[in-house]
DNA sequence: TTGAAAGCGCTAACAT
DNA sequence: ATGTTAGCGCTTTCAA
């Protein structure tokens, strides 16, 4: 026995009107005389009617909830832009329906369209990795979609990033100021967009600094986990890098980890940097000094861009880029 | 102009049979003749039929949503839970409605209502305190709801937990039989009942071990933060501890840190074990020793009880404890 | 300012 | 094995 047995259509009778007007004055629609939408509240107190969000969805076409793919919601990175996108949609009354993808493509997809088939009125997407067939599955529908944190190649789908290349090459010319001629970069799949974009960036110093060489040894391709970055340091250590540009934090500190148990003194001996400044880089000894992304604001901005196309609202630049900083801590050397 | 114009009447008229059968494919019920099933499921491939969950959830009063009401999505203790949650979901083909509550008692309510609004199927309500207004909430609804890693005082809502006051009191055990005499108990709001039932277990320790005398000048109340882990450094050891147990593991990161800076030798002379074993506690030098809940199976097994209450199965039992361990790491000495 | 009535797209008896 | 027919609870013209 459903609890939930008060309709529209109860109130509607017992406050002796239509169910329109009930409908109105539940929505707010100012062409209701004062005292009947007295009237009306009153019996939807006492009542305690709740309006059926479902019905009403079905009935307007608009579902106020809108999809979340996430590669792993307990990841730092994801779950911080998780929280902005997740503050400014109840800013704007809107749900979220969260699904983690883990990365797994056949899951994004299929996760994609059972957010569509419940009617979502926008979705955000975040992956390191956009396959053409999701691709393809965007461009199939007509309902918003935003990346954040996320790049397409072909630069067609609205996202909100940084200019990851830009923020590695600026990151990797700081390691070059320090005096450093072997600067590894350790990296997750290189397939991975976001991380081609950073090898453009780690390119762009080799041609700014000629006396610098490219050496694919010192290009270290691995996954993104504290172990990985552990396993890679004795071949970082053997390669006689004196600085490393690394991708992820948790990879970053994995390495840190790593090349403090053989001895190496972090920064005096090799200096570290990394990509994401996320709480993690504060935790460790001595602090990891990162390029800093407004992660929070990653989510944040994607969100309130998805409103505006929701509400189908002219919008000036559907690619934001958000600017980075760089915070130099304790893995990386004063000068 | 919405591309989602086909609807089933559409793939009825083209296949030729009533919108029923067309039903009956789509939900995979048998009673269809093979010929006619693969007939419409030809028109669906070629109209690109996806059948709308939101008039399915209207027409069947089952929406296959479940909500989880998270303190905070990027809290490693809360993201681990969730990760358990939403595979489970997938696994019995329900979808995860997030809200966010920053642990804020007016907000949980709103999306609890909101949520019961969006006709979910359950809920799974993660948070350190239980309002009574809240308790109330879950009281006047009949949809099933379940805690995940929350205590109910009353234990009269459904929950997955392990044994917490066990598991200090053995955490606290174990520094007493290293030879700790002052052991300070470090948490955050002592009004929360999952630290309530800590202290107790903190408390049990001294009845057990009569040489030893409760002070309050070694239980340290504070927020779940590095910061203020760190802040509290001094004053822990000046009260001339040589032992801590902490019930938040950033906040124990953040307390080593500081001891570190006092120039306090971890282990060697103040010894730190914590609660939740999260990833943190092995990205640190030393390792804090921890002790170990399930996090992802809290969740799990929160989204497991939930399908079973949902499906209206008899469960053995309704308040969960699963079982915990102690990890011995970096942060506590070997004897 | 209010009401009547036609859907929204689907499921679920009930017939056949 | 298949079709008919009510709804599900709400929004939204269109009239009045």
């Amino acid at each position: 026995m459903d609890k939930q047995a008060i309709t529209i259509y109860d109130v509607a009778r017992q406050a002796e009107v239509s169910m329109a007007t009930v409908s109105r004055v539940v929505n707010g629609n100012p062409n209701v005389k004062p005292s009947t939408r007295k009237k009306v509240l009153e019996v939807i107190e006492k009542l305690d009617y709740r309006p059926n969000a479902v019905a009403r969805g079905l009935a307007s076409k608009k579902t106020t909830t809108i999809g979340v793919i996430i590669p792993d919601i307990s990841n730092a990175f994801f779950s911080s832009l998780a929280l902005g996108i997740d503050d400014i949609a109840t800013m704007y009354k809107y749900n979220i329906s969260l699904a983690n993808s883990d990365g797994d493509a056949q899951k994004e997809l299929t996760v994609f369209n059972t957010l569509l088939a419940k009617q979502m009125d926008g979705i955000i997407f975040m992956g390191r990795r956009i396959t053409d067939e999701m691709l393809e599955g965007f461009s199939r529908t007509y309902i918003p979609i935003v990346l954040a944190g996320t790049i397409d190649p072909k630069g067609e789908i609205p996202s909100v990033n940084i200019d990851y290349r830009s923020a590695s090459k600026d990151a990797i010319s700081l390691l070059v100021s320090h005096g450093n001629e072997k600067i590894a970069f350790v990296s997750g799949a290189l397939i991975d967009p976001i991380n081609k974009q950073r090898m453009n960036g780690y390119e762009d110093v080799f041609l700014e600094n000629r006396h610098l060489s490219y050496s694919e040894g010192l290009v270290f391709e691995t996954n993104y986990s504290f172990e990985k970055g552990k396993e890679l340091a004795k071949h970082v250590k053997n390669a006689g890098t004196t600085a490393c540009y690394v991708t992820d934090d948790e990879l970053a500190i994995g390495l840190m980890d790593g090349l403090l148990d053989l001895g190496v003194a972090i920064p005096e001996e090799i200096e570290i940097i990394t990509s994401n400044n996320s709480a993690l880089t504060e935790f460790v000894r001595p602090r990891i000094s990162s390029i800093t992304q407004p992660l929070y604001d990653l989510g944040a901005v994607a969100m309130r861009l998805l409103t505006k196309l929701m509400n189908k609202e002219e919008v000036e630049e559907r690619n934001v880029i958000l600017p980075y900083d760089i915070e130099e801590k304790g893995s990386t050397r004063k000068v």
